[in-house]
DNA sequence: AGCACGCCGACT
DNA sequence: GTCGGCGTGCTC
């Protein structure tokens, strides 16, 4: 006989599509709490709560074994949005779930309780004096001045080390801890002196009127912040923001995976000095992690500006999101849950009806048509505010020059000009290391990866090949490793070359480095990017790393090396993404009073593309790409999903893939030709990290054709039988074909 | 995934 | 005999 009361249902943190059921003592936690729950013969793990007061078909109903929450740590709207995803990326809800938490409170750990410091002394002037010797307890008290502060708050400032000094200042009782109970049923004053210090220029603010319209409309769209690089779009968000923590909402700041420029939060906590604004990205420990996802899910915290993982971040009332960049890659996940935290914060907008922004100088194609088919708001930045104009571009045929390590004298001469009148200088290249070959003359030895299909990049300060793909790594001596050789030659260059090139040809400017290599430190990069700020003139060499976000006022020269490869990738989307690449680059140039210019060396110099660009622009290139999407029915127009299958042998993915095919042969979408398939055939590089990796497309015409087929695959994919070492995966629209 | 069960070949 | 490799099936 089916219980009616005391069930709940209960996701697992495990590769499972479906949820299990519990008997549980009354009354019943809600949905969204987490639990410990007995698995299988003798283990128990943590689940979450997904539906309470449920009936169940089961016949041996197990108990939970402890309730971890009393209040629920997702909220119903997040809960149907990871249901949602898990749907829509066939992808088991178990992992989806679970992903959603940070590892601290997946692993079923107390919540930590939030506390505040509140200055709690007469005499500041006393005080301080008896600190003068205590520099850290004296920075502490004086923070403590303007504000008190949460442990996150505390947390984010460069302040790694507080708690001592702050246990000390409170057993002198000048500093008082509280619990904090901040619900914001007081809203604090949003408003401040400094606020509006950058006067915003007409065109910023006949958008910000826009968006005030566009708001008050009952259906909240999405709005496209179109703005090319240096128009202000920061200035913008601000403003966005603003109304929404007046009323006592959160909002919720998404940039791309390397783009948390110290800049960037800072400009965010100047400009809401009286709010809470915390970080969620891969630079937070475990610790600091749990406890900024809490204090937003709490309320304590105003603002969240966060990467990817970010968009399941629970919040108290979330009231915009912002997503910076909108076009880039890292809001992809690319590894197990393949999901996309755009199209994911779109949904999440969709489902609280509240605004999202997506805003970027080059948006991504599909954005694009949105905008352009009218289902998205389109706002344009076309100026840089104040004189400052758009940087020039030019084209340096590389045919006709000489190079050295792959710069062009005509290009290096330019360097010299702007150096000696005092400017800043940065070349792009995105290869890091000496150079992508190394390699024996007189054997014809070169350096390859034994766990991959690839070549071992040189890195000459380390002595070491690595590779770039497993990390495997291989001591090189000055003699051939095969034949003793005396002497190895490299072929192609990475930024460590261009470095050394530069440091010859300019030994009075100082270089600069930025690529993994040389910021893998803690501390390291923000080091660097001081020392451009300064304002003196450097050459930048660097990788993407360099492309986002960055404000460098006084570079006037951008050199872009090495884009052919990308002419020619056989990726549908190098294209966009290479047009992408070269705008942002270029973005960085004229930032400041002066002019900027930007040269693109490239030995294809009447390419289509690159013309249109110069000539008319992303937009119209964006256009032009937009047209071959259709004709070939490709994204955003046909809509895809890859399955991945993966094995230490030799074709045993091929073969799983290949039986795979002849079992979805009698599917009716591919019968009547809604989906058609194509593959299965070796990932581009077949071999990698000692695995052989394969790969099959599905395409279709029609997304709801594309799903429908994709449960019909996964229920087939499931039921295969398939050795213990081989993975698969599916991806749903993939962005990635490595 | 993580775990137990059960089947089979290969060792002290 | 029994140890351990791995294929299979299940988890409320």
């Amino acid at each position: 006989m089916p219980n009616t009361l005391g069930i709940v249902r209960v996701v697992i943190p495990r590769p499972l599509y479906q949820a299990f059921d519990y008997h549980c003592p009354l009354p019943l936690p809600e949905a969204g709490c987490r639990v410990r729950v007995p698995l299988g013969l003798n283990s128990t793990v943590v689940g979450i709560i997904i539906e309470s007061g449920v009936t169940s078909e089961f016949e041996q109903l197990k108990a939970i074994e402890s309730v971890l929450d009393d209040k629920p740590l997702l909220d119903p709207s997040l809960l149907s949005l990871l249901n949602w995803a898990s749907i829509y990326y066939h992808h088991p809800i178990g992992e989806v779930l679970f992903s959603a938490l940070p590892k601290r409170l997946r692993e079923g750990r107390e919540l930590s309780e939030n506390f505040s410091w509140h200055l709690n002394c007469d005499d500041h002037e006393a005080a301080l004096v008896s600190l003068k010797r205590a520099h850290l307890q004296r920075e502490l008290f004086q923070q403590l001045q303007s504000h008190s502060m949460t442990e996150a708050q505390l947390t984010s400032l460069h302040l790694s080390k507080w708690r001592k000094p702050m246990q000390q200042l409170e057993a002198k009782s000048w500093v008082e801890r509280r619990k904090i109970t901040n619900d914001h049923s007081t809203v604090q004053d949003v408003d401040h002196p400094n606020q509006h210090l950058i006067e915003l220029s007409e065109e910023q603010n006949d958008s910000l009127s826009q968006l005030a319209e566009w708001r008050k409309s009952s259906i909240q769209t999405p709005a496209l912040l179109h703005g090319i690089t240096g128009s202000g779009k920061t200035e913008i968000y601000l403003r966005a923001i603003k109304p929404e923590l007046e009323a006592g909402r959160q909002a919720l700041l998404m940039i791309p995976e390397i783009g948390l420029t110290p800049q960037l939060f800072q400009r965010f906590c100047d400009f809401f000095p009286n709010q809470t604004v915390v970080a969620l990205h891969s630079g937070l420990n475990d610790s600091q992690r749990a406890q900024n996802w809490q204090s937003a899910q709490t309320g304590e915290a105003d603002i969240v500006v966060g990467t990817r993982s970010s968009i399941f971040c629970a919040f108290k009332n979330l009231g915009i999101i912002i997503i910076d960049e909108e076009h880039d890659g890292s809001f992809k996940q690319q590894e197990g849950f393949h999901y996309h935290a755009r199209d994911l914060a779109v949904k999440r907008a969709n489902q609280l009806n509240i605004p999202i922004l997506l805003g970027s100088a080059t948006p991504g194609l599909e954005t694009l048509l949105n905008a352009e088919r009218g289902r998205y708001h389109y706002l344009q930045l076309k100026k840089r505010p104040g004189t400052r104009k758009p940087p020039k571009t030019s084209l340096i045929d590389i045919r006709s020059q000489t190079l050295e390590a792959g710069v062009s004298r005509k290009l290096l001469s330019e360097v010299g000009k702007q150096v000696r009148d005092g400017n800043q200088v940065m070349l792009f290249l995105n290869r890091r290391g000496y150079a992508p070959v190394l390699l024996c003359i007189q054997c014809g030895w070169h350096a390859t990866c034994s766990a991959c299909n690839a070549e071992m990049t040189f890195h000459a300060a380390r002595h070491k090949a690595i590779c770039h793909h497993c990390g495997h790594q291989q001591r090189i001596g000055t003699a051939c490793p095969s034949c003793q050789h005396p002497q190895l030659t490299t072929q192609g260059h990475g930024t460590e070359r261009v470095e050394h090139l530069l440091l010859s040809h300019f030994p009075d400017t100082p270089v600069v480095r930025v690529d993994r290599d040389t910021t893998s430190r803690k501390g390291e990069l923000a080091r660097k990017l001081e020392i451009v700020r300064s304002g003196e003139p450097v050459i930048l060499i660097g990788t993407q790393m360099l492309t986002k976000g960055h404000d460098f006022p006084n570079l006037t020269l951008v050199g872009i090396l090495d884009i052919d490869q990308a002419l020619f990738s056989t990726d549908y989307r190098a294209q966009e993404h290479l047009a992408q690449q070269i705008v942002q680059v270029s973005g960085r140039a004229g930032r400041g009073e002066k002019k900027g210019h930007v040269v693109l060396q490239t030995s294809q110099p009447q390419h289509p593309m690159l013309n249109q660009l110069l000539t008319q622009g992303y937009r119209a290139v964006a256009q032009q790409l937009l047209q071959e999407r259709q004709a070939w029915q490709y994204p955003p127009f046909g809509f895809q999903a890859l399955i991945r299958a993966n094995a230490p042998q030799f074709e045993e993915g091929l073969l799983f893939l290949s039986s795979l095919r002849d079992d979805l042969r009698v599917l009716p979408e591919i019968e009547t030709g809604e989906v058609s398939l194509l593959g299965p055939m070796p990932s581009p590089m077949e071999k990698r990290s000692d695995r052989y990796r394969y790969q099959m497309l599905v395409s279709a015409n029609r997304r709801s054709s594309l799903h429908c087929f994709l449960d019909q695959l996964i229920s087939v994919l499931r039921q295969k039988k398939k050795s213990r070492d081989l993975r698969y995966i599916l991806d749903v629209d993939p962005t990635n074909f490595m």
